[in-house]
DNA sequence: TGAACATATGAACAGTTATTCATATGAGAG
DNA sequence: CTCTCATATGAATAACTGTTCATATGTTCA
């Protein structure tokens, strides 16, 4: 039996008993799916996937980027640090420079999949 | 040269400048790239990756979802609307009911890519 | 050591977004 | 037609997020 307990509950059932359980016992532990929705929360601003389209290009410092991208040095900044914090990029410093680059081959594949997506 | 015009510049030129000219040629246009920070930003939500993980199981009706994530029907619908518009959700009516389910084989390999990433 | 430069960061503000509440729409049953 | 149930939706609010501004950190060079 469904739950009769919860306010919410349509009398009609729509989907066999066992269906529901088995898609509650599937169901990833709560909080690896909001460190998923934290991940994709980083592709979810123009700033960071152009950084991100970017450094498919090139490793580049955080200058260079500001420049093409035509944004100020600590907004760029800011961002590489939310990629950062992502694992999505990683960073070698050269003096006074740093460059950043991509850190993953997972990035290339996702945002490729999401072009597709929205492409068709 | 690079542009000199610019407020932000580095005067140490860290790439080759035709580096740079090809990295703004390969950029895909503004348009596209905002396209697809808002289709990242569809999972970018707990919530909605939970629903998308329910409906990787079975096609399933607002009400049900609603139960089974432990939230108002409202709260479902509007997240449904979103992954409506974004075209990653379809679904039927059948009476009363409206039963949702995937509308695309990317999203499965974009969750399970994310999952990947975050679990390394 | 101090000046100059590249980058990082904290606080504040503006814009965005998820949920709630109240209510509307749409469909079947009687 | 009317009642009931499943779903949708508009408005309001609270929480979150990206950018800016001011400033700090860290490195090189003189």
């Amino acid at each position: 039996m469904i739950n009769k307990n919860d306010i919410e509950q349509c009398d009609y059932i729509h989907v066999h008993k066992d269906i529901i359980e088995k898609v509650e016992e599937l169901m990833p532990a709560e909080e690896k799916l909001m460190d998923l929705a934290e991940f994709f929360k980083v592709f979810g601003d123009t700033t960071r996937i152009r950084i991100l389209y970017v450094l498919f290009q090139s490793e580049m410092c955080v200058c260079d980027i500001a420049n093409l991208l035509n944004m100020t040095q600590s907004a760029i900044s800011h961002q590489l640090k939310t990629l950062k914090q992502m694992q999505l990029v990683k960073y070698r410093r050269e003096g006074k420079t740093v460059f950043y680059s991509l850190s993953d081959g997972h990035i290339k594949t996702i945002i490729n999949q999401g072009m597709e997506h929205i492409s068709e």
